[in-house]
RNA sequence: GCGCCAGUAGCUCAAUUGGCAGAGCAGUUGACUCUUAAUCAAUUGGUUGGGGGUUCGAUUCCUCCCUGGCGUACCA
């Protein structure tokens, strides 16, 4: 492993001579701790105020040219980076010789005055510098003339597996996870305005349920018992429900042990949110509400994603599942039974899997001929009844309908919402249809919580329910085209 | 899971039909008190992702494996 390599090695030992060398000087390498009193953005905003005047910043060495008796260096903190000016005549012999033993990568802080250099630079003529944390593995460097970048730091697996060393070296990365934290934040904020209460349900479940997905397995030695990692929190925040607490949210951590790929990642985020005794048309004012909330805090109601012009302003438009599959394949599929499903599929050059059932095919036909074409905002409303297990009956009285609505924005789905099934006997044939599918070879069909039903059958109030794709949220938002990207440490195999 | 592509110094990349594994940056030593890819001089650094094979000789050809990227399938 290059780790192993002698040349690096070698850096390293270089490094811890140096190291060495400070501290027989005196110097402590590793100080406790430090007081700047500027960031570097703030001394460049107010460069006017605070030229002459000393200042204390603190960051990290990314560029270094030493000229004997004088020396330049780029100091990166937070907000960026700003340049210092050393000369052995104004911070001692001693200081200087101290930092001659510095490398790019060391932390540092500089105390000194503001100026501008013959080149036009803001930078801190420097009265002392104080070594805050040697270094001793070198930073990859990336170099930059006239706009033109040298040596860039964008091997994707280095990035996703030495994050930190991406952070410090593709700064501008930052960004989105600045966003990340702001979409969280301004989430919260719109559910707790609204009297929601923040919940926090297990992640470690005796039985997984609320999704159609694969677990992770995982066991419990003092209950020598099988647990799973949560694929959804739903069923746990409906109990919050029946026990009378209107309106719940999780931002939750879940986990699928399914494919990866550039929308989806085995750990991720989603948003649920549970309101007693509204429908899913509320909800769907609701979420596209909280949407344009979290937009606003960002850039706004116009987005561009992977280069589509994206309009959340307009009201988002709401269309049967029927509807659009009839415009797509061209028939009526009230009332299709699997066969007549998969003859149309077939028709389209569809591959089906070996072993498939109505719901499965619907999806196929979705993902296939619709979904991709959803760009513009689009709840796809009133789902049939197959594939829904926990949505309640369509008010319409057609049997085969439930209340559901999915959202999809640039052909990716971002939300899946119900009116809550709240009949505990419809509940019951639900979940026993689901074990019919499973037996018959459907994995990801949904298993019987007795718990789960038990809490029904005490009376759940009417109730809407919102599942939230967040790091998909985050990637619309933040013009990112894979999952990896906002995650600051997405899944790799190991190494 | 399947398909395509890639892996050479710490970083970014070369290497002709199969013929001594190279460059820039980083590092080390020295010079240099307004530089900014600092400059100048000298210099270190390699099990070419790993195993096996073909060959006098393999970074190059074959094969298996590892890792990743992209696409595709399932899922949000």
């Amino acid at each position: 492993m290059s780790d192993e390599q002698k040349s690096l090695k070698q850096i390293i030992a270089f490094r811890k001579e140096k190291l060495a060398d400070l501290r027989t000087a005196g110097v402590d390498p590793y100080p406790h701790s430090f007081s700047a009193d500027h960031y570097s953005d703030q001394i460049k905003a107010e460069y006017s105020e605070l030229e002459g005047q000393d200042v204390t910043i603190a960051g990290r060495i990314m560029s270094l040219r030493k000229m004997g008796k004088a020396a330049f260096t780029h100091v990166q903190d937070q907000t960026g980076q700003i340049q210092c000016y050393v000369r052995r005549d104004e911070v001692g012999p001693d200081q200087y010789t101290a930092f001659k033993k510095l490398d790019i990568g060391d932390i540092i802080g500089v105390t000194g005055y503001v100026f501008t250099t013959r080149m036009g630079e803001i930078s801190i003529h420097a009265k002392a510098v104080t070594v805050l944390a040697k270094s001793i593995r070198p930073l990859p460097i990336v170099k930059e003339k006239d706009g033109e970048t040298f040596d860039a730091f964008e091997d994707k697996e280095l990035r996703y597996r030495h994050r930190h060393l991406d952070l410090v070296v593709n700064p501008e990365i930052k960004e989105v996870f600045v966003k990340r934290g702001k979409i969280i934040r301004e989430m919260r904020n719109y559910l707790d305005d609204r009297g929601f209460l923040e919940a926090e349900t297990p992640i470690l479940q005796p039985l997984y349920g609320g999704a159609f997905a694969k677990p992770f397995v995982t066991h419990h030695n003092a209950l020598d018992q099988k647990l799973y990692l949560r694929i959804a929190d739903e069923l746990y925040l409906k109990r919050l429900i029946v026990g009378g607490f209107d309106k719940v949210y999780e931002i939750a951590k879940d986990f699928r042990n399914e494919g990866m790929d550039r929308s989806h990642n085995p750990e991720f985020t989603m948003l649920e949110f549970y309101q007693a005794y509204v429908d899913y048309e509320y909800q769907m004012d609701q979420v596209e509400d909280l949407i344009r909330s979290v937009a606003r805090q960002l850039d706004g109601l116009q987005v561009e994603w992977n280069g589509l012009a994206i309009d959340l302003e307009k009201p988002f438009s709401r269309r049967p599942i029927l509807e659009l599959l009839r415009e797509a394949t061209g028939h009526d599929l009230n009332n299709t039974n699997t066969e007549e499903l998969a003859r149309i599929a077939r028709s389209f050059d569809l591959t089906l899997p070996e072993q498939t059932n109505y719901g499965q095919l619907l999806d196929l036909l979705m993902k296939e001929l619709v979904e991709p074409n959803l760009i513009q905002p689009t709840f796809v409303i009133d789902y049939p009844k197959a594939i829904s297990p926990l949505a309640k009956m369509h008010r319409s009285g057609d049997p085969e309908l439930v209340e559901r609505f999915e959202l999809f924005i640039g052909g990716l789905e971002f939300a899946n919402a119900f009116t809550e099934l709240n009949d505990p006997l419809d509940q019951r044939q639900r979940f026993e249809d689901q074990a019919r599918l499973r037996s018959g070879g459907d994995e990801e069909a949904q298993t019987m919580d007795e718990n789960f039903l038990e809490a029904v059958e005490c009376g759940m109030p009417p109730t809407g329910g919102v599942g939230l794709g967040v790091d998909r949220l985050v990637m619309l938002l933040t013009d990112q085209h894979s999952i990896r990207d906002v995650i600051l440490f997405p899944a790799m195999r190991n190494k």
